[in-house]
DNA sequence: CATGAATGAGTGTTCATTCAT
DNA sequence: AATGAATGAACACTCATTCAT
């Protein structure tokens, strides 16, 4: 059995490299949750992340797309990792959108950050920069599953008749809302909130 | 009466001063809607305003908070006249709440680039200037009306008991989060929405 | 006799043309002296003038220049007239010497800003501006009757064998000093300098 | 014995950074006493140093302020050490008084560039920048050594009775005043007007 | 693998000046 | 005689990116 040695690779990376890259890309959710995505630029990215130049940054991602398209995947990543370990057992439609609510509150609780910088690039990023588009698929896939799960819903009889998209529009907004609302104000109560907008959808959704 | 002259002055400004601000303020708009916050220099700005030179824009405004709060007075003063002009005869505290759903949606269609301005605006500005701070009294203060209405409504019986600025919250979201897919889906129907959307919230709100 | 009409002329201006000069040539000195040369933008002058435009100023003057050595020969001239004031009786070279010295320090408290504004051109104009260099005769012309007086000084014996180019250069030297001292320290007592100096320098150049 | 790399440092700067600061701090000194103050653009300097740009500049001092603090840092250290060695012998306070007065002149020749950069800094930053107050202090202890040398020459009956803080401003004035001359006279004599100086302060001062 | 140095386009802003009215 | 509007060059400064070492 060989040595370890630097040029031992995961993904096609080595692992020195991989964890550069989880360094910068912490420092970046950093940066870009607490001074807005004008404010990240590589220089206060690698003061963040400890480093000494900005040549380090580009020297492990393509571009600054890269970085952010890295950022993104990190924290939906965590997130998807989080939900899931929340919602795997309920069975009916509303008893896991009330889960939902619940658990992607109790995210600005545990990765508030994270959440912070995943909202400030979605909406600074959306038609700015044409390169980063390729990073909304992935939301827009957790939509239209959502939707299906509605569907469902409807067809088990638990969801009256309404839009499916429009009920997952809302309560993502909502929810989205919730995050900004909580970043800027410490008082800020996530939990009952989420019983509040657990409450609220439920009655939205729920047939009779 | 005297003959007009390009001194005639409103409000402490030239006509033609006026008209020249306008023509900024729309030419902002545009570029805001269209490249976002950080895409809206004033090299962009004045291009799409026709102007050849930026230091035409730093001529009529002090800066570019000054530009950018002008902006966001515009859309306020826009925004305003319009919901009025739909909400002043409804009585009902949920009658009211459905006519601000519809009219909120109907505002896409009518001034689609002013509501994605706002909002790139609002996302982009809440951390990051903290010179532009300012606007957001603005904004709160609708939101303190809006809850102090629910209140109404429940005390006279209309609304459940429920945490208003909950409501509030989710109803923003949601319109939020529509203005946000009204700018890239064209083919995002605003009044089914609306109506969507109005009952959603109807049921979620109303007692019983 | 004709009516007194704005055509009126002096020196080839009319009395209107020659009072708003006037007034921006005093209005560029409290500029100067209190912002600086650099500082001193057209700006600045026309709002400290209570002038609405820059315009103006260019109206009136042909260019920066023009401005600045207008307010150069307002300086002299007031300065001038101040000093013949005080020196006009006394024969002795000595005493014309220790007189002059003592006015000069006067007028740190009869015209402050005049003596701030125009040692700050000279600085800053020094090498700086070409087309500026034309006010300096004025002064050296100053200087060499100064220094002629002098020799007239050494050949009555009042004063010994020196360069009086160089008691010359002394002399203004501390003065401007002086002046630029009194600018910013406002404990600055003219009079007891002015009495030091009048002495120093009167030790300095008296034979024997 | 490691090789000698571009990463050695020293005072926390990289060798070539170093370099690359004192290339600009020269090429400051040069425009500054050619150009003036406000002539003075990176862009002036950036060519002088025949650099293709300004944004070397900025990238090697955090801005202008850093810059011409560095300017007067140089100045005063090569000026500090050339006065050192030319005065450290002598005893007498008279004696001294004489060698500052021939050092100070024969810095004219020496480094004729650096004292009309400092002197062009002096007078321009003196109200202007804000920022650059902070380079005084290090002049005004200068001054205040000065005149504790004379209190020490007034104890020891070498020099008659007068305020040494007027002494030491007419000194320095002078010396100033011959600055200037200096810059523009190219047949300025300054050995010559140093013995003049010298003979004048000291009978100025001197007992009896 | 890492980095310090360099680049050049781009930022908002100020400037003296011009000109039609 | 006066002025508001416009101009375009210059300003210090920041940016993401490149590259030799």
């Amino acid at each position: 059995m060989p040595a370890k040695s630097s040029s031992d690779k995961q993904g096609g990376r080595t692992f020195i490299e991989s964890a550069r890259r989880a360094q910068i890309v912490d420092a970046a959710i950093v940066v870009i949750a607490e001074q807005g995505y004008a404010g990240a630029s590589f220089a206060k990215i690698a003061k963040q992340a400890g480093l000494s130049s900005t040549g380090m940054i580009s020297y492990h991602f393509k571009g600054k797309d890269d970085l952010i398209r890295e950022v993104v995947a990190e924290v939906m990543r965590v997130n998807g990792e989080f939900l899931l370990s929340k919602m795997d057992t309920e069975a009916s439609v509303l008893g896991r959108l009330r889960l939902y609510i619940t658990a992607r509150l109790a995210l600005l609780d545990e990765y508030p950050k994270h959440q912070r910088a995943l909202q400030t690039i979605v909406n600074a990023v959306h038609n700015e920069d044409p390169e980063l588009r390729g990073l909304t698929p992935a939301m827009t896939a957790l939509a239209t599953e959502q939707e299906r799960r509605i569907r469902v819903g409807q067809e088990q009889g638990e969801i009256r008749q309404l839009d499916p998209r429009v009920l997952v529009l809302a309560v993502n907004g909502a929810l989205n809302e919730a995050t900004s609302r909580a970043a800027f104000d410490p008082d800020f109560d996530t939990a009952a909130c989420a019983r509040e907008l657990a409450d609220l959808f439920d009655r939205a959704a729920r047939k009779q």
